[in-house]
Formats: structure tokens, sequence, C-alpha cells
DNA sequence: GGTTCCCGCCATAAG
DNA sequence: CTTATGGCGGGAACC
């Protein structure tokens, strides 16, 4: 195009006379930003060459096609200098690279029309050869699927849309789809690690769970329900509607910012991750957790807009929200269904069509055939650290995060208060789980599968879901929800600092004889009170110590933040921190980090409400993987519901699918097969990734260490936090937040003047990051700051990841 | 006329 | 500041 336009508005006498004028910073800059990384002055002699040479050499004619360019004048500098700058990215680049694309290739599209003259317009690269699909398949291209963890998969932006000859800004659609996903992950400035689909089933386990937790499918159900039934009066009803799931939503975290981190994946370059919008991430990831939660695997556009629009006040007073959310709907498909997760179908309401897609994905609960991925990473999956995102300072953002901050806070120092006087007991934050019809099922589910999964996992191919463990580090995983109620993220949290795994009345906890040393769980609060059991695995020997990537950042991963009282870090860690920062003076970057965490975590308060459907709460707290190797959190009890249950919603939810385009399709009635769906697929419960976690019994050192950060035994700073840092998945999951941060920032700047201790530290804890970072050669020195000395706020240390990554 | 969704402006974070 | 990111919505291709 810009050649087009090029040679159709620009006087080649006037631009060559005016060069400097035109390329003045001024004017280039807002250019510059989505066009070109070099510099301005090197872009604008860049620029100014190719043009020179360009006016020199040539010849301009006037293209017949003249097209779209009247609307612009010709003879505006601002026009003509952004018709001379897409022109000339493609050089700017290739020159930045160091490549020697050949003049006649820059050149090319300058010219080309000039040659191909009369059919230009038709050389006019379709819409449809530019979507977003058809570039995200080009760029799958370049990356296996499974690459080799051992060999570089770097990204470079630069190079991805120069080779792809598109702009930046598309390629971070693209990178951003991905990265929800797993399959790549930023490791510095404009720069990605490939995963492939290593990760994916594991992703897609943990967002199902999230998604579960969240309620997705009941949401959808009553959207559905609205629309349908509404139509006519019912604004108010669908009002409701909404409104219910907004509040649940918000009781939840904000289903608006939180981001599902898979271990292992997560922040690899500190400074890169802080980055407060993400929303695009985040949108993709509760797509995909629509799909992976609803029955017959379709989601209708409008349902998922709906959705996850969220909770947005302001109800459907927009219909510009919706719209733009359908459009960023629209870009998410695109890349998903470049990589064939999802197909685009129609459903069919009662009133005509509607544009949906279908999932055509992975099942879930199993793990491809690529073991590789689900099982080299259990750990990572029973990690379910849903993290919301930094808080957006956005106003127009319709978080509710202060309200809910304030109930948190509330509940928080409830929980504190309670735990304080019944330490061994688990607190409950409130009855609203035990109504919940809800969690029965997924319980049961879960335990079916789970068992299912174990069972398998026992006899077959064990081999390959072995643990090679001794070197890896241990991991503490903690899955739940993420935005999960305050209380019971508060307890998780809390559990460490108990002597030892605290049950919830009623919950049943099973631990394996193989596991030798035992790690305390707990068991946050159930709802419902249906028994649980934990299934720990035995260790076992890892097929491939290879093929698992980094175990090593697990181990740092670890490290939470305490307040000052030495406190479990929790939810109310968050809060408490603030003021411990506040009181101890503390930076003012570290206060805000605090801020950003306790936000996250004030997310939802659900004990507010008791008789809501509690978001399913699987908090598993795995602590280093070491010393436990598996564990499988499983709810035992009514495990027939679902189904009908299940069978219920495929009623009620009155939509067909129409088959897709080819027409392949199943009968629509596959929708409803619960059972098989459910229980005899392993994989719904996400289960998978956790059988694989195995491990080899810990060492002295190890054992010690993680006791005596989980407080069972004191450790040198009694009382510290920094006990308490040994569970970085309780940081992960509810103060997600503050986790992401952490390592997002505070490796260097951040976490350096906060810790009272130098680097050199603790011998144990030294051992023990050693022995489990064995890849990153800066883990022996991490682990030395991790030890505070006084009461200040403590701030997680992070992965060894984000050390490795320097260099 | 509704769907799709490309394009790129522009705000904001990071360095 | 300059650069890197990515939200966002106009409006055009497509159907």
């Amino acid at each position: 195009m810009e050649c087009t336009s090029i040679t159709a508005n620009i006087n080649p006498v006037f631009l060559r006379n005016n060069c400097d004028l035109f390329l003045t910073k001024q004017n280039l800059k807002s250019h510059f930003n989505s066009k070109t990384q070099g510099s301005y002055k090197y872009t604008k002699e860049i620029i100014k060459s190719i043009f020179c040479g360009y006016f020199v050499m040539g010849p301009l004619t006037t293209p017949k096609k003249g097209r779209e360019v009247g609307s612009v004048d010709p003879w505006t500098p601002t026009s003509n200098l952004k018709m001379l700058i897409n022109a000339a990215i493609p050089d700017i680049r290739n020159r930045e690279k160091g490549l020697e694309m050949d003049k006649h290739s820059l050149l090319c599209p300058i010219f080309w029309q000039d040659t191909e003259n009369g059919e230009e317009s038709e050389r006019w690269i379709s819409r449809k050869e530019k979507s977003l699909g058809l570039l995200c398949r080009k760029f799958l291209a370049r990356y296996p699927d499974h690459p080799n963890p051992a060999t570089n998969n770097d990204i470079c932006l630069d190079d991805v849309a120069t080779e792809l000859s598109v702009e930046r800004r598309r390629i971070y659609d693209i990178m951003n789809v991905l990265e929800s996903l797993h399959m790549v992950s930023r490791s510095a400035k404009n720069r990605y690690a490939w995963h492939g689909r290593t990760k994916l089933s594991q992703t897609l386990d943990i967002l199902k769970k999230v998604g579960e937790d969240h309620k997705y499918s009941q949401q959808m159900q009553q959207i559905r329900q609205g629309l349908l039934e509404k139509e006519e009066f019912d604004e108010e009803e669908k009002e409701n509607v909404e409104l219910e799931v907004e509040v649940e939503d918000r009781e939840q975290g904000q289903k608006e910012l939180f981001f599902v981190e898979l271990p292992g994946v997560e922040f690899k370059a500190a400074s890169v991750n802080s980055r407060k919008d993400k929303s695009l991430r985040v949108m993709s990831q509760k797509f995909v957790m629509l799909f992976l939660v609803s029955n017959p695997r379709v989601v209708s556009l409008d349902v998922a807009a709906k959705i996850l629009i969220g909770e947005d006040h302001g109800a459907e007073q927009d219909k510009n929200k919706f719209k733009t959310k359908v459009r960023r709907l629209y870009d998410i498909a695109n890349v998903l269904r470049s990589l064939k997760l999802i197909e685009k179908v129609h459903v069919t309401e009662e009133r005509g069509r509607k544009p949906a897609f279908e999932w055509v994905g992975p099942e879930l609960p199993h793990v491809k055939g690529i073991g590789s991925s689900v099982i080299l990473e259990p750990r990572a999956n029973v990690e379910n650290c849903a993290k919301k995102l930094f808080s957006s300072p956005g106003a127009k953002r319709s978080f509710t995060r202060h309200p809910s901050l304030i109930k948190m806070a509330k509940s928080i120092q409830d929980d504190r208060r309670k735990i304080n006087s019944a330490p061994s007991s688990p607190v409950k934050s409130s009855a609203r789980d035990a109504s919940n019809p809800d969690f029965p099922n997924k319980m049961a589910q879960l335990a079916a599968i789970c068992k299912i999964e174990l069972d398998q996992e026992e006899g077959r191919k064990k081999p390959a879901a072995v643990n090679t463990g001794k070197t890896c580090g241990s991991q503490t995983t903690l899955l739940s929800t993420p935005n999960t109620d305050p209380s019971v993220s508060a307890a998780a949290q809390r559990a460490p600092r108990t002597p030892l795994a605290v049950l919830p009345a009623g919950s049943v906890a099973y631990i394996s004889a193989h596991c030798p040393s035992l790690i305390p769980v707990l068991l946050p609060q159930h709802q419902g009170g249906a028994p649980y059991a934990i299934y720990l695995q035995s260790p076992s020997p890892r097929p491939n110590p290879l093929a698992r990537p980094q175990p090593t950042s697990y181990a740092v991963r670890s490290m939470t933040f305490e307040d000052k009282t030495g406190q479990s870090p929790t939810g109310q860690c968050a809060v408490q921190a603030q003021s411990a920062c506040r009181g101890a003076d503390i930076s003012p970057l570290a206060q805000k980090r605090m801020g950003s965490v306790s936000a996250c975590e004030s997310s939802p308060p659900k004990a507010k409400r008791p008789d809501n459907i509690s978001k399913v709460k699987l908090c598993v707290f795995f602590c280093f993987q070491t010393l436990v190797p598996a564990g499988y959190y499983i709810p035992i009890s009514q495990p027939g519901v679902r189904d009908k249950e299940i069978q219920d919603l495929a009623k009620e939810n009155k939509f067909e699918l129409l088959l897709s385009p080819t027409g392949s399709r199943p009968s629509p009635a596959r929708e409803i097969t619960p059972t098989s769906i459910r229980l005899l697929k392993p994989t719904s419960a996400a289960a998978s990734p956790y059988n694989a976690q195995k491990a080899q019994r810990p060492s002295p050192a190890i054992l010690n260490f993680t006791l005596q950060n989980l407080g069972l035994i004191s450790g040198s700073s009694p009382g510290n936090g920094y006990a308490a840092s040994q569970t970085p998945e309780h940081l992960n999951t509810l103060a997600s937040p503050v986790s992401l941060q952490q390592r997002g920032m505070c490796r260097s700047s951040f976490l350096q003047p906060l810790m009272a201790t130098p680097k050199g530290a603790g011998p144990p804890q030294a051992s023990f990051f050693h022995t489990p970072v064995p890849l990153s050669p800066l883990a022996a020195v991490v682990p030395a700051s991790a030890h505070m000395t006084t009461k200040t706020v403590y701030i997680p240390q992070r992965k060894l990841d984000v050390s490795m990554e320097d260099p």
C-alpha cells in the first residue's frame, strides 16, 4: 500500500527538497512508535537516504490506481511523512538488524506497482491475507510445537515483525494471546521465549480449574437464559443476572484482571512483566476458560463478551463496550484458531444463528502425547497462580478494587484473629461454601478424575511421569482459585505457620505412605464440608531430567512475603505488608507494590456472601517437591450430582450446534455426556499435571529449610516473615499480584534494599537453593538475600529464573 | 445490513 | 526524553 500511496501522492521533487522539513523529530515521533525501533536520528537518516536514492533513481510514474489516496492531501507534510516512513520501515528494520536485504526487495514495494501496473490493485493484499490468524500461522510455522528447552528459543520481536512484514503492533497481539497460553513468555524487552505447546496442556488444566472456580459455566448459563428469555421484558432480568454475575465476580476477585500464571513460565524478566495493561492476555485466558468449562465446548461470541465484560458496572450501558469486546474476541479467536484450538461455528438459538466458536483443541484432562509438556511440569499445574495483574491505574476500568479491598482487609483481620486464637484449626471463613451445591459436584468430579489418574499413573507411564527429582528443587505449590475469598487464601497462607497440616473439620487428609516426610498440607476450608483427601504421590524418578524445564525456578519461587509479625503471607499479608511498609520506612516502590498486592487479594472477598456459590477452592500446598512429591487434594463426596447438573444445564441451554462449514461435526447431542466427558475423561480435573509430579526425598537441608519456612520448626528468624516465604505458591495464588510483581521487580532494585541480609546469607538456605536450582548460577546468591532481618516487609524473593536470566 | 476485524492513533509504562 | 506496549475504536472488507 505504502508504495501505491507514495507513488500516487508524493511529489518527488517536493519531498527531495523538503526531506528535512518533514523529517522533524516532532513529525516523526508518532510514526516511530509503532513503526520502528530505531532511534529517531537513525530512522530519519535512513528515510532520507532511502528517499533520496529513490528519487534520484527514479522516474516516478504515478500509478493509475490511485485508490484511497484521495482522502489525504498529498501535499501535507504529515501525510507524506507517513507514507515515507511506511515505505522505509522495512529497510530501517533490516538495517538495524544488520541484514542486508537486497535493494530490490526493499524498494520493490515502491516500484512494484509500476511494473505490474494495471493490476496493482489486485495486488493489494486482500484483507484476509493480512488477517491476524494468518499472520499467527506464519508465526507459528517458524517455531516447533515442542521446542527443545535446551536450545535457544528466543524470539525477537523485531525480527519477527520484519520477517513477517507486519507492524509490531500485530505481533503484540499474537504474543499476548500466546503468552496467555504460556506458549511464549516474555523474557526481556522485545524478547520472548518460545515454549510451543510444551506447556499447553498444563496451562489448559489450570485454566479450566480457574474457570470452574469462577463459575463460568454458570455464568454462561445465566446469560444464555437471560438472552433467551429476556428479549422481551426483561431488561431487568438480564440486569439481575448480570448483576449476580458481577457480584460474584467481584467477590472472586475481579475477574477483570488476573492472569493465570504457570510456574516456570512466568516472569522471566522482571521488569518486563510489570506492565499493567495486559487485558488481552487475561481476556484470552478467560475466553479459553469458557470453552474448557462449558459443556458443549461451544461458546458464542456474545455470551463470551458479556461475561468478559464482566464487572462493567455500567452494565449494558455501552453498546460500545460490547462492540469493543467483541472485536477483541475476534482477535483472540483468530489466534486461537490458528493454533487449532477453536473453530468457528454457529449456534442457533431461538432466534437465528449467532457466531460462536467451538473448542477443537485437546481435551484437557489428558495430556497429549507429548508427555514432555505435562509431565515435565506437573508441579506447575498444581500451582494455580492466578494473579491479578497490577492494579490498573486507568480510571476507566471499572475495577472495583477499593471496596473489595476494604472488605478484604477486614476479613483478613478477622481471619487473623481467628487464627491467632486457634492456630491449629483452620479458620472457617464462612458457611457460604457449605451452601454451595456446586462444590460437592466439582469435588466429586475432581476426586473421580484424580483417582483415575492416580491409578493410571501408578500403573502406566510412570517412567515418563516420574520426576527425577533429585536435582530439581522442591517446589511449593498452591492450588487455588485465583480470587478465592480472602479467608481461604489467608488460611492457606497461614497454614505454613501452623504446626502441622491443618485440615478443616470434616476434611480428611490422606497422606501417602510413600511420602516419608510429612509435609504440612493445608486444606483450607472447604465449602460444604465435603470431605477431602489429599493424595501425595510417591516420589518416583523422572524419566528425562532434561525434559523438565527449569526445575530451579520453583525453589526460589517460594519466597513470599511476610508481615513483620512473621505472620503468614496471605491476603492478610498484603494488608499487613502495607502497614508494615509504612511503619518500616520502606521505599515507595515497595509500598506501591504492596498496594498492588493487596489489591489483588482484595479481589474476592467471598466471605461476604456465604450462600453464594462458592468458588471451589482447591488449595493444595505442596511444599517443595522434594519434600512432597505431589499431591492431590481430593474431595470425597457426592459423585452423582454432577451428571445431573450437567444434564440439566444442557437442557436449559437451548442451543444446538450447527455444523461448522466443513460439516464434520458430530451431532449436537454429544454435548451432553457429562459422565463420559467429565468423569471418564481424567482431564477435566486437571489432575494430570499433578500426577506427573514425582520427587525424590528431600535432603535434610532442604527439609530443614522447608520446615523452617513453613513454620514447623523455628528458624533463624523466628516469627519473621521469612519463614513464610517458603510458600511461594501462596503468593502466586492468592497474592498473585504480589508474586507477580515480585518476580518482576524484586530482583534487583527492589529486593535488595529490603533485604537485611546480604546475599551470602544463611547456609541452610543457600544449600537449599543451590540444590534445587542447579541451573542457576545465581541461585546460591539469591537465597541469601532472602533472609530478612527485622520486621520489614518481606518481599518475596523470586525465582531463580530471574537470576538465571540475567546474563 | 450484519460480521469480521485491520489499522494505527494514542495513552502509558519502562528505561 | 525516547522507546516499548498495548488499549481501543473507526471504519472498511466480507458475507
